[in-house]
DNA sequence: TCCGTTACTACAATTATTGTAGCGTCGATC
DNA sequence: GATCGACGCTACAATAATTGTAGTAACGGA
């Protein structure tokens, strides 16, 4: 009966960040942070998830270090946040390119 | 009673990209073929997932044109899978400063 | 024929996620 | 000082995704 943590148990730095993001909603959390903060509420009708995933998804992030919450504006990405941002931003050029390529999207 | 697909209902290439990776697994199986072409069982017990479930994705995966079967050498990136890889090598470097900025890894 | 390797499937048990409803706090307004 | 809306968030039963174990079917070599 071994402590089962999500994912790798190496522990190795890009195992773990590689399953965080692979959980579900993470990517496009971060994405609908990338210009604004936004509220609790305007985030999960962007996404369309329930309430409870996105809170715990939050709290992730929020452990993480990728995001925060600003009592004023509402959850925003944190430094560390942004640079992972900036790692993923080709991807949205990428992805038209892809989408043609395969008629998937 | 709406068709539901996962994630986004939008249908925009980034979305339907963001949600593909956002699945359990995706990323890292991705990862373990950066190098070289892995065989099914090879593949699952490196990520430590389920058989079904690995080779749900890997179908997901080729029907998105990242990944495809080579009956001698087993399983690959294709030309685009590596074009994504290329985006994602960053997060390699990146991980292991967060991980110091964090202490979560 | 038998054995090993291969990709893959069946299926019940477990875990994650959803959808709906609602709680508790705070600040503004009457 | 009662009421209201906005806010982050929680409860909980229903549904969907994932696991773990076992096994199938095709193939090639001895």
């Amino acid at each position: 009966m071994v402590k089962r943590v999500r994912g790798s148990r190496t522990g190795r730095p890009i195992m773990v960040l590689l399953d965080l993001l692979g959980r579900r909603w993470v990517l496009r959390i971060v994405w609908e942070l990338r210009d604004e903060p936004r509220r609790f509420r305007e985030l999960q009708d962007a996404i369309g998830a329930s309430p409870t995933i996105v809170n715990t998804r939050l709290a992730e992030l929020r452990k993480a270090k990728l995001v925060e919450l600003d009592a004023a504006s509402g959850y925003r990405l944190t430094v560390l946040g942004r640079e992972l941002l900036r790692l993923f931003l080709p991807l949205h050029l990428w992805s038209e390119k892809w989408a043609k390529a395969t008629g998937v999207a």
